[in-house]
RNA sequence: GAGGGUGUAGCUCAGCUGGUUAGAGCGCCAGUUUGUGGCACUGGAGGCCGUGGGUUCGGAUCCCAUCACUCUCCCCA
């Protein structure tokens, strides 16, 4: 054992090559797809002043915002009076950055700061870690990533369509066939809260109805109850959650329930107007469905909210996102509506890596390992890597003399499929050893068919 | 913030109701092969049994505390 027991900060985690190339794998599939949709991409600083983060996530949220401690003396700014005010009073003269809880906020900040440089409406994406001082458990770090687009400076709902088709076309793309594109609208749920009496607990009506699926009506009726809600409105509650059917149907029936409700119908023709958008550029999509109980947790959303999960495995959301009409306000920019996509890429890293639905020629990088024989020959393995470098072949060299076992035992466990046995023998003749690892087959050519060989052989695989 | 579970070799774990030198599989190293990996065989290294205290003639095992990790709820990606 080692002298000391060394570790990592609790949510955070190292990553070994192969996982640091299948995330790349997904992050570059998800990129090329913002990009094909004409957003740009944007990163801003892994810390923010920390008033630009508070007031911005709910009390919950909040307390997970990971603060950083001010460099120096930041005692002597503290009085005695101070701690009696408790931790609040202190945290804002000890911190005043902190890490990013999401990609959202500091967007709307960007837009603010740079309004006069942005062409509007603005399609940016943002892939960056975001941090939450959360307890992890399974699917939740303390470190993860989060990969936005959003449209801001436009209040069309074709942007809520064109999200739905990047859903589809990433889902596509990463080979996660079993999966929901959940759609609903704040306006929606806020009429249901007005009709059924209860105004103004929209908040708690929201956090309990999200729940419906996992907890079931039960839990759900007990936590509303607590809530402050009356037996008469959870009553009244029933005809609209007993909705069923296909969006189109389930539309039909809704409009009968919230046809008072200006809100409501406002709602529900924005839903209604987005599937026509979706169905007027591609086919039907049959992931897509309309839910009523799907509320999300973040408060700024008032149009359309959408959540994507993968039903094969149990771990929450894959990706959330909705209109928020006013994100900007907070920050002195009133009147820019918005709507975003934040895909979470260490949940679908889960869930590909569960389901096995990563590509398996991931494990090698070098194609090619020179495997010297002597001191001699040395400077020859040199040029020659060089020479296949220059040729597109990756390769590397063993760099030490050691035995040809070793070396070969190193191409094999590194899955290197190509080995070069390069010695005196080879460098008289002309005649290089190349071992194919996986059949083992030895052929001696020289540097000019080597080159064509494994080419050749390379482009037969990948077709 | 509330509640479970687990800490024994690099990894996954066994070790029953306390008993003498603490085990297995995998991995690692070396050899069988002085220029040939995977397979097989042989040998080897590696453990303050998470930490501190208690009960006992005797503790990996029982009791208490503590720390770490993990899972669930809350909330979220």
């Amino acid at each position: 054992m080692l002298s000391q027991k060394l570790s990592i900060p609790k949510g955070t985690r190292d990553f070994d090559p192969e996982t640091v190339t299948k995330r790349n794998y997904i992050i570059q599939s998800i990129k090329t797809i913002f990009e094909k949709y004409g957003f740009q991409p944007i990163e801003t600083p892994s810390m923010e002043n920390l008033s630009v983060l508070t007031g911005k996530y709910g009390e919950e949220g909040e307390q997970l915002i990971f603060k950083i401690l001010n460099s120096g003396d930041f005692v002597k700014e503290i009085s005695l009076s101070d701690f009696e005010l408790g931790y609040k009073k202190i945290t804002q003269s000890i911190s005043e950055k902190a890490l990013r809880y999401d990609l959202t906020v500091p967007f709307a900040r960007y837009v603010v700061m740079h309004k006069n440089q942005i062409i509007f409406p603005f399609r940016r994406y943002q892939i960056q870690p975001v941090w939450r001082a959360d307890r992890p458990q399974k699917g939740r770090y303390r470190e993860f990533y989060q990969c936005d687009a959003d449209v801001i400076g436009t209040e069309s709902l074709i942007c809520e369509a064109e999200i739905i088709w990047m859903i589809n076309e990433a889902m596509e793309q990463l080979g996660i066939k079993n999966h929901s594109i959940k759609i609903n609208n704040r306006k929606i749920l806020s009429s249901i809260v007005e009709r059924i009496g209860m105004p103004g607990k929209e908040t708690d009506f929201c956090v309990a109805i999200d729940k419906l699926e996992k907890t079931g009506i039960d839990s759900v009726i007990s936590e509303l109850k607590s809530k402050g809600f009356t037996d008469l409105a959870i009553a009244s509650l029933f005809p609209i959650l007993e909705i069923k059917g296909t969006p189109a149907e389930k539309l039909v029936a809704l409009k009968k329930q919230l046809e008072k409700s200006e809100t409501g119908s406002k709602g529900i023709l924005e839903i209604e107007t987005v599937l026509q958008y979706v169905e007027a550029g591609s086919a039907t999509i049959s992931n897509l469905e309309f839910d009523l109980t799907l509320a999300r947790g973040l408060h700024y959303y008032t149009g359309c909210i959408f959540e994507i999960k993968a039903n094969d495995i149990s771990i929450g959301s894959i990706g959330g996102g909705g209109r928020y009409d006013n994100l900007t306000g907070v920050f002195g920019e009133p009147g820019l509506s918005g709507v975003g996509i934040s895909f979470g890429i260490d949940r679908i890293f889960d869930v590909m890596q569960e389901l096995n639905l990563f590509p398996q020629q991931f494990k090698n990088f070098a194609t090619l390992l020179i495997c010297c024989m002597d001191k001699s020959s040395e400077n020859f393995c040199l040029k020659l890597l060089y020479h296949l470098r220059k040729s597109g072949i990756n390769s590397e060299m063993y760099p030490d003399i050691v035995k040809i076992k070793k070396q070969l035992e190193y191409a094999d466990r590194k899955k290197i499929p190509y080995a070069l046995i390069v010695g005196t023998d080879e460098i008289q003749s002309g005649l290089l050893t190349l071992k194919n690892m996986q059949t083992g087959v030895q052929l001696r050519l020289c540097e000019s068919e080597l080159v064509k060989k494994i080419n050749d052989e390379l482009s037969h695989q990948q077709i």
